[in-house]
DNA sequence: TTTGACAAACCGACCGGTCGGTATGTAACT
DNA sequence: AGTTACATACCGACCGGTCGGTTTGTCAAA
C-alpha cells in the first residue's frame, strides 16, 4: 500500500507536501475525525480532484502525515543528543528539543492526536504503537549508557524509566497545551526532571533513595 | 444547563442516565467528533426524539456527560482518601484508585477525551481546565498537609509537584490505554510514583518507606 | 369509579447540509 | 502521444437537528 517514498521526480511534489503541511495542521487541530477533507482541501487552494490524485484515501492521509511528522520530530531529537556528549545530557537535550519543536511547530501535535485517534481501530493500532515504543527504546538505550557512564545509577530500571518518562512527557504536553497553548510547556518539563533526575542519578551528597522493582 | 436539576417524579430518569451511559462509552469509545448521535441513540434503543426530549445538542449531551463523569470520578477518589490517615497516603490511594476507575470503567476515559477535544473550543475551555485545575488543587493541599506532618520535604514546590504529578498520570493513561487496553495502568503509575516519592520524600525515616498497598 | 384534561415521555419520518469518495475532462510537460 | 497534475461536477450515505403525532402516567372533577 502507501504511495509513500515515491520516487518520481513529481514536479508535484510541492503540492503533495502543502496537502500534508495543511493536513498535519488541522489535524493537529481537531483531530482525525474532527477534520473534514473539505477543509483541509480548501486550505491548500486546491481541488478534490488534486487531492486525490497524491492521496488515495482521507486514512492514507492521516497515516502519511503520522509518519512523517514523526520522522521530523526523530530527527530533530537525534540531531539534538548530537550536540552533547554524555548520555544522560543526550536525553536532557533531546527532551528539550521536543519542547521548541512543540513551541514552534503547531502542527507537531498531530503526530500524538492521531495516535491516540487512530490507535483506536485495531487495524490501525499495530501502526501507531511504535511510536511509543520507539521513544522507549531510545530513552532506555541512552539510560543504559548513562548507567555505564557513571551518572545513572546501576541498580534503576532502564527500561521502567523510559517508559515512565515518554508517557509522563507526553501527558505534561496536552496539559500545556489546554492550560497555555504551549507557552508553558518547557517549565513543565523541567519541573517533570526535576522530580526524576534525582531519583536514578548518582549523587555524591545526597542519600540513595530507596531501589526499585 | 437548564433541565439538569430535574424534579424527582420524572419517570424518564432512567432513561436519561442510559442515554448518558451510552453516550460516555461512545465518547471515550471514538471521542466527541468520532461519536455520531444515532450510534448512541441506537445504543439506548430509544429514538430521535427521545433523545431530543432529554439533550438539547450533542454538545450539551457531552458537556453533561464530562461534568458527570468528573464527579463520579472525584467521589471515588474522595472515598479512597478517607481510609488513609496521612496526607501522602491519601494521595496514593486516590491515585490508586484511579487506577482502579479506569481498569474497571471503560468509560473513565471519557472525561480526558472530552477534555482535550472540547478544550480545543475556545468558548469551552473554560469549561474544562477546571477538571485540571481541581486536580492540582487537590494533589496540592494534600503535599502542603504531608509538609506540615513531615512526610514530604519543607523545601519542594507543593504546586508544581501537584501539577507534574496530575499531567504524567494523565499520559500514562493514555500510554497504558493504547499499548494494553489500561492492563498495566496501576504498574506504570506506581513506577511513576517510584520514581517521584524518592525526590519529595523526607528520608530520615529508617522505617522502610513506601506503604503502597 | 369513571372520565377527561394535561403534561411528560417517546416515536419516526423528514430536513438541509456535509461527509468521504468517484468519474470525467483537460492543460501542460515529456 | 502519453503521462502527469490538476479542475469540475457529481454521488449516495450520513450528519445533527426538527417536527407533528402517539403513548403513558397523574390527578382532579364528576
Amino acid at each position: 500500500m502507501a504511495t509513500a517514498a515515491a520516487p518520481v521526480r513529481g514536479r508535484g511534489e510541492g503540492t503533495r507536501r502543502c496537502i500534508l503541511d495543511e493536513a498535519a495542521l488541522a489535524f493537529a487541530r481537531t483531530g482525525y475525525a474532527g477534520t473534514s477533507l473539505n477543509d483541509v482541501i480548501a486550505a491548500t487552494g486546491l481541488t478534490k480532484g488534486a487531492f486525490y490524485f497524491h492521496f488515495p484515501s482521507k486514512e492514507a492521509l492521516a497515516l502519511e502525515v503520522f509518519s512523517s511528522k514523526q520522522q521530523e520530530w526523530a530527527a530533530k531529537a537525534v540531531e539534538a543528543a548530537g550536540r552533547k556528549e554524555s548520555a544522560l545530557d543526550k536525553l536532557i537535550e533531546m527532551m528539550h528539543a521536543t519542547c521548541d519543536l512543540h513551541e514552534t511547530d503547531p502542527a507537531a501535535r498531530a503526530v500524538a492526536r492521531l495516535c491516540w485517534e487512530l490507535g483506536e481501530d485495531p487495524e490501525l493500532a499495530p501502526q501507531m504503537k511504535p511510536f511509543l515504543t520507539n521513544w522507549f527504546d531510545i530513552l532506555e538505550d541512552l539510560l543504559r549508557a548513562a548507567q555505564k557512564e557513571g551518572d545513572v545509577r546501576k541498580d534503576v530500571d532502564a527500561r521502567a524509566v523510559a517508559e515512565v518518562c515518554v508517557a509522563s512527557f507526553i501527558g505534561i504536553s496536552d496539559v500545556s497545551h489546554l492550560l497555555s497553548g504551549n507557552m508553558d510547556l518547557r517549565q513543565r518539563a523541567e519541573q517533570l526532571m526535576d522530580l526524576i533526575l534525582p531519583t536514578i542519578r548518582v549523587q555524591n551528597n545526597r542519600r540513595a533513595p530507596a531501589p526499585m522493582t
